[in-house]
Parts: C-alpha cells; sequence; structure tokens
RNA sequence: GCCGAAGUGGCGGAAUCGGCAGACGCGAUGGAUUCAAAAUCCAUUUCUCGCAAGGGAGUGGGGGUUCAAGUCCCCCCUUCGGCACCA
C-alpha cells in the first residue's frame, strides 16, 4: 500500500507536460495541424503581474477555464487556451521612482514569479503563446494599431479640463476617479485643464449599444454598458436671445438638448451651465458681478462636490432673456429668463437647457427656489379624486398633454413626435439623439507604457512614425519622475525627443505614453498569432480562431476594459483586419474569493493569524484571549487577509487546490475561502487513490459500473454547463460507491474514471490513466460515453402523497402500468385513507403518486 | 432614487420542465480500529413535539394560482454590485 504522494506525483506530470510540450496548440499554418476539427477559444483575463504574487482569488476563473479547456481537447476541439501579462502599469514606475530600480527589471522579475505560480496550479496554457505587453514586438503592433485609429481619425488632440493625480503625478480618465480619488491608491484628484489626445469612442457609440444585443454577456454587464453609453432621444431646440446679438451682428442665439420636447409649452425659463460661451455676452450689465463670483465659485468646485450639492441647487439670473418659439410673439409667456446654475453641466449635450419645472423634478425645485413660474403641462393617468391633483403636479411621466395648446389632449408619445416635425418644419430644432458616453482620454503623463507613435514639427503638425520604423521604444531613463517644466517623464530623453527626418527637418517626439488598456485592448488577437514578425496576426489565423468563446473575468471589467476592446475591436473591424464584428462571444464574471477577517469589539482589525477559534466556536485573539468577531470581506493587505495559494500546495497540492476552487460553489457565485473545507476535497483524492491503489481486477463490479454510466452522465453535463461543483459531487459519489463495494476497478473502469477526473484533478488523473497501462499523457484522449440502459433500474420508488402531504413510499416495477402503481399507492398509505373517498389519483411515471381524498 | 444580481440547515452549497427540499462537502455527535493519538472505516445529523410508533413546521416576509410551488404571479423586506443633477 503506497501512499497518495501529490508532491511526487504533480512534479512528475507537470515536467511531462513541458517536456513533451503536450499543451502546444497548433494553427493554421502549423504542421500536423487539423484544420476539420472545431475550435473552441477560451481566454482569461490577463493579470497585472503585481509584486505580490498570486492569490487565492486568481486561480478561480483560472481553474474553470482550464477545466473547460482540458475537457473540450477531450471532445475533440482544437482549443486555444492562453495566458500572458499586462505589465505596463503605474506600481512599477512608482517603484522605479522609489528605488531606482527599472520598471523593466522589477517587471520581468514579477512575471517569472506569476508564470512559476500558475505553472504550479497544472494550467494546461500553451507556454509558447505568451504574450507580454512591454514586449518591443508586442509595443511595435499596439502602435501600429494606433496608427490605424490615427489614419480614421478617431485619434485627436484636444486642451481638456481632466482629472490630475498629485501623487501618481499623471491624469487619470474619468472612469479612473472614484469620488475624487484614484481608482489605483485613492489618491486626492483635482480637474486642471492640459493639451491630450483623445479617441473619438463616441464615434461608435451607437454600435457598441446595438451589438450588445447579440452577446451572451451577463445582463448586469451589459445593463451597465448601455448606462455608460446612456443613448437618450429627444430634440434639439434653439433659442434666440431677446434683443441680443452675437459679435457677428446676427441675433444671439442657443441650442438647448431636451428629451421631452413635447413640454415645450411648459418651459418657463432656460438655463445655462456657468462654462457655457454665451454666458459673457448676454449679462446684463447689474448681474455681470454676481455671475462672476458665481462662475469663479463653480470653478473651484470639482465635479464631485457640484455632486455633492445636488439637494440644493443655485443659480443667478443672467439679467437676459429667451424667447420660447412656441409662442405667438405678443404672447406674455413668450420671454423667459435665462439663468446660470452649475446643476447643468457643460459636458452634456449642449452645455444649456430650457426648463419645464412642471415635466422635470429638477427644474421644479430651482423654480421652486427662484419663485419662477410653473406650467403643468402633462396630466398623468390617474381616476377620481386623484385626477386633480396629479394635474396641479410635477409630472415626469406618461400622460395626456395639457395647457399646450395645439397639443392638448394627445399623449406624451404623440407629442413628442408631433412637436419634433413642428420645429422642423419651422428650422428652429429638430429630433436628436445624445449618448452620455464620452472621448476616451488617452494619453498619460507616464514613463512605462507605450510611446505614441507621432512626431511633432515646430508649426504644431503632427505625423504617424512610418510603419518601418516600428516600434518606438521607450528611451533608457534612470530618473522616471516628470521633468522641471512638468512635461511627462519621456520628455527627460533629450535625444530621443528629437527625430530628423530624411529632409533634415526636425520632430519632436510625443512625450505622452498610452494607458495601460491600450496593451489589453488587443492582447485575444495577438494570442492567436503571437509570434509573427510580420504583422500583428495572420488574417487566416485571425479568422479561424475568432471570436473567443468563452471570455472570464472579474466584473471590475464591466465597463472600461470590455468597452474599449470592443471599440478597438470594431475599427480593426472597420478595416478590414478581423473578421468578427464583435471580440468576445460569452463573458462570465468569476466570484470573487472573500476571506475572513476578524475585529475587537472596539473595531479594530486582528490580523488572520492572530486569531484563533475558541473550543465554544467563538473567536479571540491569541496573545490576549480577547474577544473578536469574524466577518467576510475582500482579501486584501490592510486586512491581512490574504491567502497564498504556495501555501495551500505546499500543504495538499496543486490538485486540491483546483479542487477546492472548483467545488466552492458556481463559478459565478462569491464565497470566502474557508480553509476548514480543503481537506474535504483533499480527502476525496485520497479515497480516489486508495481505491486505485488496491489494484485492478479483471471482471468488472456490476453496481461499480452502473455507478460509473451515472457518473459519467452527470459529469458530462455538468461540465457543459460549467457546473463544475456538482460534476465533483458526481465524482465524490462514485468514489464512495467504489469504496463501500470494496470492489476493484478494471483498468477500462479506471481508465475512463481518470478521463472524468482529468479536467479537475489532472496530475492525478495521469497516474490512474498510467496505473491503468495508459501510455503517456491522457489529456487529449477521447471522452468516455455513457449508456442510458446501464442508467435504468428494473424496480423505481416512488413517493406517495395524501392531499399533497407525503405519507409514504412503494416500490413498483419501473414498467408499471397507472392502475397498478395506483393500487400500490392505495394500499401502502391505506391508513391515512380512512373513512376518506379517493376523489382523484395523480400519477407522475417515474415521480410521484398524489392521492385526493375527504 | 434608478438599474442589475441574490436571499435555502451550524457553514459552502444542490434541486434540468411546477413533482420526495437539503445531493456533495465541511463541521458536529456516537461507534469500530488503536496502548494512545492521527489517519481510516461505519452510523446519525433542517427545526420541533414524542420513550416510541408517529405527528407538526420549514427555502427572507405576506398574499395568490395549482392536485402539487424553493421554482410561476402580485406586494413587501434585506444584502451585494453598478449608476446617480446626463436635461
Amino acid at each position: 500500500m503506497a501512499s497518495y504522494d501529490f508532491t511526487a506525483i504533480e512534479s512528475r506530470w507537470q515536467k511531462c507536460w513541458l517536456d513533451n510540450a503536450t499543451f502546444r496548440t497548433l494553427g493554421p499554418g502549423d504542421e500536423g495541424f487539423d484544420i476539420s476539427k472545431p475550435k473552441f477559444y477560451v481566454l482569461d483575463m490577463f493579470p497585472y503581474p503585481s509584486g505580490a504574487g498570486l492569490h487565492v482569488g486568481h486561480p478561480k476563473g483560472y481553474t474553470a477555464t482550464d477545466i473547460l479547456a482540458r475537457y473540450k481537447r477531450h471532445r475533440g476541439f482544437n482549443v486555444l487556451h492562453p495566458m500572458g501579462w499586462d505589465a505596463f502599469g503605474l506600481p512599477a514606475e512608482q517603484y522605479a521612482i522609489q528605488t531606482g530600480t527599472h520598471p523593466a527589471v522589477t517587471t520581468k522579475k514579477n512575471v517569472d514569479h506569476f508564470r512559476e505560480q500558475l505553472r504550479a496550479l497544472g494550467l494546461s496554457y500553451d507556454w509558447q503563446r505568451e504574450v507580454n505587453t512591454t514586449d518591443p514586438k508586442y509595443v511595435r503592433w499596439t502602435q501600429w494599431i494606433f496608427s490605424k485609429l490615427y489614419e480614421k481619425g478617431l485619434a485627436y488632440q484636444s486642451e481638456v479640463p481632466v482629472w490630475w493625480c498629485e501623487a501618481l503625478g499623471t491624469v487619470l480618465a474619468n472612469e479612473e476617479v472614484i469620488d475624487g480619488r484614484s481608482e489605483r491608491g485613492s489618491h486626492p484628484c483635482v480637474k486642471r485643464p492640459l493639451r491630450q489626445w483623445m479617441l473619438r469612442i463616441t464615434q461608435y457609440a451607437d454600435r457598441l449599444l446595438a451589438d450588445l444585443e447579440g452577446l451572451d454577456w451577463p445582463d448586469s454587464v451589459k445593463a451597465m454598458q448601455r448606462e455608460w453609453i446612456g443613448r437618450s432621444e429627444g430634440a434639439e431646440v434653439r433659442f434666440a436671445v431677446d434683443g441680443a446679438t452675437g459679435d457677428d451682428g446676427a441675433a444671439a442665439e442657443f441650442t438647448v438638448f431636451t428629451t421631452r420636447p413635447d413640454t415645450l409649452f411648459g418651459a418657463t425659463f432656460c438655463v445655462l451651465s456657468p462654462e457655457h460661451p454665451l454666458v459673457d455676452s448676454i449679462a446684463a450689465e447689474s448681474q455681470k458681478e454676481a455671475i462672476e463670483a458665481y462662475r469663479l465659485e463653480a470653478s473651484r468646485k470639482s465635479d464631485l462636490e457640484r455632486a455633492e450639492l445636488q439637494k440644493d441647487k443655485t443659480g443667478v439670473f443672467t439679467g437676459a432673456y429667451a424667447i420660447n418659439p412656441v409662442f405667438e410673439e405678443g404672447d406674455p409667456r413668450r420671454r423667459v429668463p435665462i439663468w446660470v446654475a452649475d446643476y447643468v453641466l457643460m459636458t452634456y449635450g449642449t452645455g444649456c437647457i430650457m426648463c419645464v419645472p412642471g415635466g422635470d423634478e429638477r427644474d421644479f425645485e430651482f423654480a421652486q427656489k427662484y419663485d419662477l413660474p410653473v406650467v403643468f403641462v402633462v396630466k398623468p393617468d390617474a381616476d377620481g379624486a386623484d385626477a386633480d391633483a396629479a394635474a396641479e403636479a410635477c409630472s415626469t411621466g406618461d400622460g395626456v398633454m395639457q395647457n399646450s395648446e395645439w397639443l392638448d389632449g394627445k399623449r406624451v408619445a404623440v407629442a413628442k413626435a408631433e412637436m419634433c416635425a413642428w420645429l422642423e418644419e419651422r428650422k428652429i430644432g429638430h429630433a436628436k439623439v445624445t449618448y452620455r458616453l464620452r472621448d476616451w482620454l488617452f494619453s498619460r503623463q507616464r514613463y512605462w507604457g507605450e510611446p505614441f507613435p507621432l512626431l511633432h514639427d515646430q508649426e504644431g503638425q503632427v505625423r504617424l512614425v512610418a510603419e518601418a520604423d516600428l516600434p518606438v521604444s521607450l528611451p533608457v531613463l534612470d530618473d522616471f519622475r516628470p521633468n522641471a517644466e512638468g512635461d511627462p517623464p519621456l520628455a527627460r530623453a533629450t535625444e530621443w525627443c528629437e527625430v530628423v527626418d530624411a529632409d533634415g527637418k526636425v520632430w519632436r517626439r510625443e512625450t505622452n505614453s498610452m494607458p495601460q488598456w491600450a496593451g489589453s485592448c488587443w492582447y485575444y488577437l495577438r494570442f492567436c498569432d503571437p509570434q509573427n514578425d510580420m504583422a500583428a496576426w495572420d488574417p487566416k489565423i485571425e479568422e479561424y480562431w475568432m471570436p473567443v468563446d468563452l471570455y472570464v473575468g472579474g466584473a471590475e471589467h464591466a465597463v472600461l476594459h470590455l468597452l474599449y476592446a470592443r471599440f478597438w475591436h470594431k475599427v480593426l473591424f472597420d478595416c478590414g483586419l478581423v473578421s468578427t464584428n464583435e471580440p468576445f462571444q460569452k463573458l462570465v464574471n468569476q466570484g470573487m474569493v472573500q476571506s475572513f477577517a476578524y475585529k475587537n469589539t472596539d473595531g479594530v482589525l486582528i490580523p488572520v493569524d492572530e486569531v484563533k477559534e475558541a473550543d465554544d466556536g467563538h473567536f479571540e485573539m491569541i496573545a490576549s484571549g480577547e474577544p473578536v468577531e469574524r466577518f467576510v470581506a475582500k482579501m486584501s493587505k490592510s486586512l491581512r487577509n490574504v491567502v497564498n495559494p504556495d501555501d495551500v500546495i505546499a500543504e495538499y497540492g496543486s490538485d486540491t487546490m483546483r479542487l477546492y476552487e472548483a467545488f466552492m460553489g458556481p463559478v459565478t457565485a462569491s464565497a470566502p475561502w474557508n480553509p476548514r473545507d480543503l481537506p474535504g476535497v483533499h480527502r476525496f483524492l485520497q479515497r480516489s487513490w486508495r481505491v486505485f491503489d488496491a489494484g485492478l481486477s479483471d471482471t468488472p463490479n456490476d453496481a461499480v459500473e452502473r455507478a460509473l454510466h451515472a457518473c459519467t452522465k452527470k459529469v458530462t453535463t455538468d461540465l457543459d454547463a460549467m457546473a463544475n461543483n456538482t460534476a465533483l459531487a458526481a465524482m465524490m459519489e462514485f468514489v464512495n460507491t467504489a469504496t463501500k463495494e470494496k470492489a476493484q476497478l478494471t483498468a477500462n473502469q479506471g481508465s475512463r474514471f481518470a478521463l472524468l477526473l482529468e479536467p479537475f484533478a489532472p496530475h492525478l488523473a495521469e497516474e490512474f490513466w498510467s496505473m491503468c497501462g495508459g501510455q503517456g499523457s491522457c489529456a487529449w484522449a477521447d471522452w468516455p460515453t455513457f449508456d442510458e440502459s446501464m442508467l435504468v433500474s428494473d424496480t423505481i420508488e416512488l413517493p406517495v402523497q395524501v392531499n399533497g402531504k407525503l405519507r409514504g413510499r412503494v416500490t413498483v416495477p419501473a414498467d408499471a402500468p397507472h392502475d397498478d402503481v395506483e393500487a400500490a399507492a392505495v394500499a401502502e398509505v391505506a391508513a391515512h385513507l380512512q373513512g376518506k373517498t379517493i376523489r382523484k389519483a395523480i400519477v407522475v411515471p417515474g415521480r410521484m403518486v398524489n392521492l385526493i381524498a375527504n
């Protein structure tokens, strides 16, 4: 009797896989590639290789995809299952600023560590396809794709107020700032105008929205993207300023965007945002001072503060009036005051609005505060006494128009359409779609990112670096801070910055760099053809592998990464460079692996390693015995509750680690890491080992054979549904049966079980496979089949209910006719039927019997 | 406030189409083995009343549909995630 030596088994098979390149994936053009087989591209979101290494949260998704990848190989698919590194980014650069260690050095060290940790998990990646976004061979093509965007006019420079983070020394995109603090590191940020590169993602807003339809993605992610894109249908309406003329002598006017053109008869005032360019020219002399003060105050407030103060609206009257075009000349309602207020944002719509206090709660609040007139133009659908009250209240929903002359009595939807037509006829407005999505702020003032392939001349002209000169590599620096003038760190490389072309003309390199998102926008394409030096990818190869059939990653990328990558992909599609409209057909968000954390009675966090469980099941501090409270939280350094997979692997082996990750629950569910549960899955592997270690038999045990067929069916259907936890439960049941039967498996049975186990615990499965006489790796062996006839038994046990309550069970032949089953059931529960008459008998074949009696 | 997801034993979770609620695992309890412990094996383990036989309750709460509801419908509560003056 040998014991289950997981360390020896796992290192032996990992070496075997490496030596034999077992998981090398061939593609179109490779010798020996079989293009007739179906393909399956299963992708993990590649990690940023941080200095902290893996924690047990990473492998949750990696295990799930690896199980599927291994299963699909057995099912005869060409499986593309690669891994790489999203290796540009801030931490390595900040570390460089602090220590002088070049980011490339730090990055290489971290990547090596990550790779080693992933290998230890026995993940079946094709390591020859590994990509690294910081590799010049990769950067070259990131820059090349940027060139495509630039050529299509999708990249432009703009002086924009951007989030500036002093602590990080860089600008951040809107979405990288949460509540006025940086997403990474939570440093305070302020708005500051700077020259930036922007990408016109807004040009793709409609397609990014519409194409969500066909994707097999979680509803939550689709909803988030829809909200982020924020399509809203409405109209633009031109308002003339009463009596004012513009610089060119024509009447001054402004255009508002509204989603409710139907309520134009209720527009009793207008509001311009404080940044609106018209404010200065229309302001009455008497109001100028107040307006200046208000604008100054508004400019000091960050967006955050403006949002925080949303309950208390403020504003200043400009002294000017606008003409509401729906009213006849001479109608007193025609002239409406123009205000300035910071609840109107310059960055959305046209930066100014028409205000209908009767139909918009924000306008209503503002009108109340400053005593502006209110007209109720929509009468909501209501009955009786409520109706009269409702007609005299702010109504933002559907209903029937009132106080709106020729629109009166019409429903909102009809009134919208008719008003749009009316405006268009008179050329004072038109239907319009607006998006909340803004253009993508694409430049950063960092060293550790892709340089832009762009050159500037003295006159401010910009041109692309020739394709033949790509990549533009990062200059070697030893100081990674911005220079004295506040220019990005790349400006320190004075020689690098200066480029003289063939005509002797001097150009200056762009010194901004790309954000970390750039590399992750197309890595899934490079995985198709990672070694190609002639092109980013070969179109034939791309066409075979794309789209990604399953993409697994965290929900934190629901909007940013996934929206940016979709955008690039659509641009590449328009360039004829990729064959699909969307990159990721199916998306799954893996749940978070949380961890227990502890706090004492004062609410102070106590590190995990200073706490023990007391005999009564409560938790206390090891040193003092002081009671602490346990709670479930995200793993984080500050909570000192991070679990490192290396420790788990050392104690139980990577097969146990993988099994635990898979057994915790559905891939999509979050659950706390509970070390107490590890021995459970480890015991399963040990029991399996004992079954095989007992030796093989020549004659199959019938009960074991039946159990194996049932297990095969369950594991197969569960794997197809990614229900890895219940597939494992089925295998546990099989091993329990085999153990109970004290039967030796036949070589054939053992091989079949080994294959079922292989996706989950590949090392031990390979060992079982060879114990059963299998040659080499079983990774590509055909998946076992099952026989339905082995799953049915001669007799079945049926529950018997009386009036819907379970009262007994009967065992009947599986093919017993309805009447026999009923008779047997009646006999079984006779005691419960005494004095009653059976009114109805419901017999569901193979399921149950329900007798209705009274 | 709006949008999305989810509430099942002491714990993680299972229940494909409306048909035996709690598979599988953890933990716990009892037993076998052992000088003893670990490991292993066997049994019990939703709660509750009962010596037992047996009964009652039970899937966040309340109503409904149905012979039958964790599952379908209506209302409400809680938790988590996202958005939040977007006109």
